[in-house]
DNA sequence: CGGCATCCAATTGGATACTG
DNA sequence: CAGTATCCAATTGGATGCCG
């Protein structure tokens, strides 16, 4: 049996580690196929990002289409269960601007959206 | 110069890893010890409690007080900044707590408060 | 009590090559 | 295009011992 110590335990375990949170954010804004989400995060490589994609699929929080064709076509979106986390990743991810913009200096850092 | 690809991203690098967030956590609902966040989260090591400490005090999210004196205490609590988290980190929470219920069987999990 | 240093095991993650 | 497998480097993290 598996034992936490605090909800939120419960919450890192399907969302944290390094990327999960990000790949479901964007999946989040629409749903996107395998390369566009290497575009979007361009420094996971195609190992990690498959991986990440596996373990998101397995907590039920992504879902995987396949359409049968050649070249193949693989098109991930997000659940009920996996959008129901937008608002606490946009807020998450508006903290960020806002911490970037308080705590780096100018030219320290930028922002190269891709959308 | 740092380069993001989205806000996300920056949020993550200072919250994420495996116990950043879940320290922070237990400090936004009041100061502890370094033996009273140890008991808080039984499964990290001294090791990472104090190099996670470290990590959020650098990124100005928490404040280390010590008090001279024998045997030496040390207190750690929240800056503005780290406050900030509450509502996110709160909402994950409670999220985790949902998560649970919906998707683990009866049994297979147990949550142990230590309050 | 709080923290640091060292050593070592385990895990993570990248590069590359290959398949349908 | 999407994904798998393998090998190897880097990082993470735990156990232990020591210090003020």
């Amino acid at each position: 049996m598996k034992t936490y110590y605090c909800d939120l335990e419960i919450s890192l375990e399907v969302i944290g580690g390094k990327w999960k949170g990000l790949i479901l954010y964007h999946l989040i804004k629409g749903p996107k196929r395998t390369s566009e989400l290497k575009k979007l995060v361009q420094s996971i490589s195609q190992k990690m990002l498959i991986q990440t994609l596996r373990e998101l699929e397995t907590d039920g929080l992504i879902h995987r289409e396949t359409y049968k064709q050649v070249p193949p076509k693989v098109e991930y979106s997000t659940t009920e269960l996996g959008q129901s986390l937008e608002p606490m990743l946009r807020a998450l991810c508006s903290w960020g601007g806002d911490y970037a913009e308080k705590t780096f200096s100018e030219g320290e850092y930028q922002i190269l959206s891709v959308e």
